[in-house]
Order: C-alpha cells, then sequence, then structure tokens
DNA sequence: AGCACGCCGACT
DNA sequence: GTCGGCGTGCTC
C-alpha cells in the first residue's frame, strides 16, 4: 500500500490519541511490523510474543521496536493473546532485523524462524506426582504390595512411571490413589536433558590442544566477541579442544550453542559430549519430535537448557543467555539455507556473536578459504593444530591415473583399485567406494535415435535409479518409470545408461566380488534416516565387507575397521560453474579419506582421477594443502569473488525465459559499474525453488566496495516484478558490515 | 506466506 | 452445465 492511501482516513473520526497500538512483526512477507491495539489494561514491551488475527487466522506474532505505522483505526485489530513466555530479548531483536535487512528479506519472515515452535510459548503444564503418605490399601494383592514397595522411598513419582517401575498396569496404581494412599502435588516438568557438569572427565590434553584449549577458554571468560578459527587436521582433538571452551561458559552459568552440519548431529558426537560432560546437549534439528522441539525452544528461553547442539536453524532460537557459539565444520555447504530467507548460519554465527559480545569458534580440518583470509587479515585469531593423536595416522594416500590405468569396457573401477578392494577383502577389513553421484547412470539415451531423457519441468538430464525402476530429476524431483521403448523413435529395449552412479558401482564390485557384503548408502535411501542408522551401526560392527556411498560417508562417521578408501571419480564436480568447486572437491576428498586410518592399522586411500596434475588432486596427496590454497586465494582475489569481492544470485520466479531475460536486462542497466550479471538456466537454480516450475538464477558479481546491498533492494523494490518475489542470496563477507 | 476471489478450458 | 487450473489482491 502506498503512503496516500494511508492518509486519506478522516483523523477527527478515529483520532489516534484514543488507541494504544504497538507494531508487531506477524509472518508474512512485508518489510515492516503491523499495527495492532493493545487489549484494555494490557501493557506491552518489545519481544514478547502475541497471538494476533491476520486475515482469517490467528498467527503468533512479536512486539517489535519502534514507532506503529500510521494505519486506518478501522483496520487496527486487537491483540489475542499474549503469551505467557520471555520476551525476545533484546540482542535477538537486533539480529533478526539485522539478518532482514543483510539478506534483504522481509523481517517478519526472519523473526518466523525465531518462532519456529508452534506450542512453545505457553508456559509448559505442570505435571502429576505422587507420594506414598497412607499406610496400607484395604485389601493387599501382590500387585499393590510391589507398587507400596517401589513408592516407599518417599519420593514424588508419576503415575505411569511408578507403574513401569513396579511392572504393573495403571489401573494397580490408580486404585491405590483412589483410596487415597498417595498425596498427589503438582510439579514442574523435567529439564528435557540433565545438567552438564564442566568437570565431569576434563580430557587429558597434549600439550598443543592444552594450548588452545587455554586460548578458548580466556576468550570466554573475557566475554568479548571475537573470532577464532580452530584449524586442525583430521585426528587432532578439535572437538576435544573446543569443548573446554564449552565447559568453561557452563562453569559461568552461561549458554552455549554448537553449530553442526545437519549430517554430523550424529549418536557419536552426542555421545562424546555425554562422555565429557556427563549428560547429553538439547539436540535441535529437522527430525525432532514435536513436543522434544517446544521443549528445547521452550528451556532455552528460559535458560534452563545450558547447551544446545543444533543444526543451522539453532542459530535462531531465543537463548536468555548465549556466551559462546561454536561452529563445527565451519567450511560445510549446508551451513547455506537457500530457502526462503537465504543466509549462511556460519556468517550469522559471527553476527549473532558480535551482537551479543560472546566469542565465537569456526572449528574445521579444512577451513574456508573466507575464514583462512579473514585470518590472515587480523580479524580472526588463527589457531592450528597440527599433531594426531597416537593412533590416528592417515591413510596412504596415491592417485590412479586413469588413462594409464582404464577400467575394463563398461566397468568404472580400475585394475590398481579392484585388486587393492581383492587384498583388503582378504585381510577381512573394509573397503569403502565413494562416488558423489546418487542413481545407476546420470543420463540415458536411445541407442538407436540418440534421443537422450530430460526432465520435463527443469532441462536437466534424468537419472535413472535401477532399484527403484525410476527415471528421477536431481533438481526438482520430477520422476517418472523407466520405459521400455525409447519415447521418440519407438525402439524397445535400445535404452543405454551413460555413466556411473553409486548403483552402477555396485553392480560392477558384484560382479568382481561376488561373495563380499556390500552395503550402498544414500541419502535417498528406502527406509530414511531409521534405515540409515541401523545400516552405519552394521558398518562399525564390521557386518559389512564393501561401502559403497555419496558423499554422506564423508561426514563423522567412524568405520573402525575401514582400511582402504577409493575414490571413484574424483574429477565429478570441478567443473560444475560454482567458483568454489576445486575448493569444495578439496574439503570433500579430505573428509572421504579422512575415513580411513583411524585405528592405527596400516590404511591406503586410491583416488582415481583424469587429472592427476589437478592441484586439487596434488594437494591431497602431498597431505600439505598450503600451496592450493594460496592459489585459490590468488585466484578469489584476480576474480574480486568473496572474500575479496561480492557476490549474488537473484532468483527470478519466471515462467517463462523472456521474462527472466527482461530482469537481467533492468540489472544490468540499473547496475553499478564493474558489476557483472549472468543469466544461468534453470539447472543452476537451487533445488528448493523449483518446485516443477521454471525459475532461473541471476548471478550478479560485484567489486569490492560496491553497494550491493542497496543496490539489489532498489533492484527488488523498483525492477519488473514477476509473480511473487524476488530471492536474493548473497555470498558478501559479513565482517564488512560489521 | 496463505487465502479468497475470479476468470477461462476439459469433463462427470 | 460444473470442476479446477493459476493470475490477482489483501492481510494491521
Amino acid at each position: 500500500m502506498d503512503r496516500d492511501s494511508r492518509q486519506k482516513y478522516d483523523p477527527v473520526l478515529f483520532p489516534d490519541s484514543d488507541l494504544k497500538a504497538v507494531p508487531v512483526l506477524v509472518p508474512m512477507p512485508v518489510d515492516r511490523a503491523f499495527s495492532y491495539a493493545v487489549p484494555e489494561g494490557e501493557s506491552l514491551v518489545p519481544g514478547q510474543i502475541v497471538q494476533v488475527p491476520l486475515g482469517p487466522r490467528l498467527v503468533a506474532g512479536v512486539v517489535w521496536d519502534g514507532d506503529t505505522d500510521r494505519v486506518d483505526p478501522r483496520k487496527l485489530r486487537p491483540i489475542a493473546r499474549i503469551f505467557d513466555c520471555p520476551p525476545l530479548n533484546e540482542p535477538m531483536r537486533r539480529f533478526i532485523d539485522w539478518v532482514s535487512a543483510y539478506t534483504l528479506s522481509p523481517p517478519g519472515l526472519v523473526a518466523r524462524m525465531a518462532l519456529r515452535a508452534p506450542a512453545a510459548f505457553d508456559p509448559e503444564p505442570l505435571i502429576e506426582a505422587l507420594r506414598l503418605v497412607g499406610e496400607k490399601p484395604e485389601r493387599m494383592t501382590a500387585a499393590r504390595q510391589r507398587v507400596l514397595d517401589h513408592a516407599g522411598d518417599g519420593l514424588y513419582w508419576t503415575r505411569s512411571g511408578l507403574a513401569h517401575a513396579a511392572g504393573v498396569s495403571r489401573g494397580v496404581v490408580d486404585g491405590l490413589a483412589t483410596q487415597g494412599l498417595f498425596e498427589t502435588v503438582m510439579l514442574p516438568p523435567p529439564p528435557v536433558v540433565a545438567a552438564p557438569d564442566p568437570d565431569y572427565a576434563p580430557t587429558l590434553l597434549e600439550d598443543g590442544q592444552k594450548a588452545a584449549a587455554d586460548l578458548l577458554s580466556a576468550e570466554v571468560q573475557d566475554g568479548k566477541f571475537c573470532v577464532t578459527l580452530l584449524d586442525g587436521i583430521t585426528g587432532s582433538g578439535k572437538t576435544e579442544v573446543y569443548f573446554e571452551a564449552v565447559a568453561e561458559a557452563v562453569r559461568r552459568g552461561r549458554q552455549v550453542l554448537i553449530l553442526l552440519p545437519e549430517i554430523s548431529l550424529t549418536v557419536a558426537f552426542l555421545d562424546r559430549f555425554q562422555a565429557r560432560f556427563g549428560a547429553r546437549p538439547a539436540e535441535w534439528h529437522s527430525e525432532l519430535a514435536p513436543r522434544t522441539r517446544e521443549k528445547v525452544w521452550r528451556q532455552t528461553a528460559t535458560g534452563e537448557v545450558k547447551v544446545v547442539a543444533g543444526a543451522r536453524s539453532a542459530l535462531f532460537l531465543p537463548f536468555a543467555d548465549l556466551g559462546l557459539i561454536v561452529v563445527d565444520e565451519e567450511h560445510d555447504p549446508a551451513y547455506k539455507q537457500e530457502d526462503r530467507v537465504f543466509y549462511n548460519a556460519r556468517d550469522m554465527a559471527v553476527v549473532r556473536a558480535h551482537i551479543a559480545g560472546i566469542p565465537v569458534v569456526l572449528a574445521s580440518a579444512t577451513p574456508s578459504i573466507e575464514s583462512r583470509v579473514n585470518c590472515a587479515q587480523g580479524r580472526y585469531g588463527h589457531v592450528v593444530l597440527s599433531s594426531r593423536y597416537a593412533d590416528a595416522g592417515l591413510p596412504d594416500l596415491k592417485l590412479v591415473d586413469m588413462r594409464r590405468h582404464p577400467p575394463a569396457r563398461g566397468g568404472f573401477l580400475s585394475p590398481v583399485l579392484t585388486k587393492a578392494i581383492g587384498e583388503t577383502l582378504k585381510r577381512g577389513e573394509q573397503s569403502l567406494l565413494f562416488l558423489n553421484r546418487r542413481g545407476y547412470a546420470p543420463l540415458t539415451l536411445c541407442r538407436v535415435c540418440g534421443h537422450r531423457f530430460q526432465c520435463p519441468d527443469c532441462s536437466s538430464w534424468l537419472v535413472e535409479h535401477r532399484f527403484r525402476g525410476q527415471l528421477q530429476c536431481h533438481h526438482c524431483g520430477h520422476n517418472e518409470p523407466v520405459p521400455q521403448a525409447c519415447p521418440e523413435c519407438g525402439t524397445l529395449d535400445h535404452l543405454v545408461a551413460c555413466g556411473p552412479g553409486i548403483e552402477r558401482i555396485a553392480e560392477e564390485v558384484d560382479k568382481h566380488f561376488p561373495d563380499a557384503r556390500t552395503i550402498v548408502l544414500s541419502s535417498d535411501m528406502i527406509g530414511g534416516t531409521r534405515r540409515l542408522r541401523i545400516e552405519l551401526e552394521a558398518i562399525a560392527k564390521g557386518e559389512a565387507d564393501i561401502v559403497i556411498g555419496t558423499q554422506l560417508v564423508a561426514k563423522g562417521h567412524n568405520f573402525p575397521m575401514m582400511t582402504l578408501v577409493g575414490v571413484v571419480d574424483a574429477d565429478l564436480g570441478l567443473a560444475n560453474g560454482d567458483p568454489r568447486a576445486a575448493e569444495r572437491t578439496y574439503q570433500l576428498l579430505s573428509q572421504v579419506t579422512g575415513r580411513a586410518g583411524r585405528t592405527g592399522l596400516e590404511s591406503h586411500g586410491l583416488i582415481q582421477t583424469y587429472q592427476p596434475q589437478h592441484p586439487v588432486m596434488q594437494a591431497i596427496v602431498s597431505g600439505d594443502p598450503e600451496t592450493f590454497y594460496q592459489r585459490e586465494t590468488d585466484e578469489r582475489r584476480r576474480a574480486s569473488l568473496p572474500p575479496f569481492g561480492r557476490l549474488a544470485s537473484v532468483i527470478v520466479s519466471a515462467a517463462t525465459r523472456p521474462e527472466a531475460e527482461g530482469h537481467a536486462r533492468a540489472l544490468r542497466n540499473a547496475a553499478p559499474t564493474g558489476t557483472a550479471i549472468m543469466v544461468l538456466g534453470p539447472a543452476e537454480a537451487p533445488l528448493a525453488l523449483i518446485r516443477g516450475r521454471h525459475r532461473f538464477r541471476l548471478l550478479v558479481h560485484g567489486v569490492r566496495g560496491s553497494d550491493m546491498q542497496g543496490f539489489l533492494k532498489q533492484m527488488l523494490q523498483a525492477g519488473p516484478k514477476p509473480r511473487g518475489s524476488l530471492q536474493v542470496q548473497l555470498d558478501i563477507d559479513p565482517q564488512s558490515f560489521l
């Protein structure tokens, strides 16, 4: 709505002085807070969580800072409910405003991320507890006696807890309660996790680790904003080192957030935490049960929960008194959210820490170029752990030049790799084959007419999934059954699969080693996360000889008997147009090869490549990434890419290409000098944004110092609007805005 | 973001 | 004759 139409209401009929209104952020993509009338006799403060009517429904909103809009009093509706819940504190509100401005997303949608626990805003209901006070029931039975034996300890029991402990049905306990044998009280529900004990089992640290841990602990003691990159090779005990900083914060009664890529939030991590602190951290991720989710949200807001280990969305939890943030695996691309609000949780963690005035630790064995440059420029502290734990030796890594050792016809494994697998099998040890491609084959074509199977919605190749009998689009999720005949020429049984996916590698392995027990792991596995967990456990117990997997095998899991890692196609992903392709490949290959060599047994990594001279391959086998990092940094500087320059993707939702091109034209006309704009096809749009429609990504590339935010904001407001809104993903180092 | 309204094509 | 596709507009 424009200003004129807001001001045309009669101020005499509806004098402002009669109305008390407050600004409220509602979960809607508008650029400001809406105004709501404050109920008679109530007073509200910014940050309070309220329920307000919005159109036909009731939604949760947050009372915001600042003045209310001048809005027609006839439109003003009253706040429906004020939740009995701690208000979002000032740093949290400033954080939401900052993220909103930086990511060019509506503040209401950012606030919504902080309110993602629907029923958590009311206090948790009290639970009924029973304490034995009576002597004996009128009639004694064996079951009743068991209940009395258990309840005789004078403690409070829940009805179901007592029944369970005594091994009787709830009816027995209820019967005794009716006879007045119990005193009942209403107690607050137990905390969602036990309190971590900072001195439960301190790890014995080696000298280098001790120095690093002391430094981080001192930062926590200082309680000021600072960023430290904890840079330690695989097996150097990074986790144990930052646990000491966590312990220090807990000792001081403050809260800690440990961010992890979702996939790394494993049982193994939680167990390690428990071993150190005697209790598990509260978890926060997408698969949390709704009830647990509410408890964690609520108890984080009240300050009861001290340590949260969570995926990127945990950054928006309303901590009462945050004292430290740790971002583990800081280089991981999973920290990027590309849905509605686009942000990189690692960078926003730095912002949140800055606003809260607390330290933040970024940990990685393969830090991002951004973080390393920030260290080099003195903005981040740099702590390097260079030695390894006693037993954990790195595997012996070798490149397999595929031009010299070609696979058999129709296969993808070189004789060098198959021989090594055979020897590993003979020793009774495990092998891991890594290929970052799901399905059977990435491209299917008709041998007769050359027809290639393409996605009708987004024009990328359809991937055959032979286990499921489907052709799938890995971009938008479109799928169809594999046809018998070519849809173009009608020829039967002449479709041919091109290139390998893990299913095809599994087939090849089966041919070579028919007696080996193989497991195929990928994110789209039938049976979901639960099945995945079971399979991982089976592997850890040695119930598989050969594991074939996509990138999910690269993360966090420990395979005790894994002594061979084979990378099937190390070149995959090097040439995909992403300016970070080489960096990502290096990080991924480091992680995957790091899966072996954790046992003290002699272990090997064989990396199949057609480009053995490529800097990534050289960096991997030399074990010295410095040359590679330097080269990548120089390249970034030369190309004005982050952190030296600025990069933004503007997602244009458009049903037709001409519309996207219209936007590109508009952008080019309005762009400051030194800004390049490319139109990328729908295949480059992020998966979450396609949903069966053509969407285009405009890559805007600006030099350092250009006002990218201002330019894009202007463009979003003034440019030709397609259906819906434009979404912007910024790759700008937030340090320059702090 | 949701949701209602409203206008045009293919069907019980 | 309706069902239902998505284009448009609105929400304090």
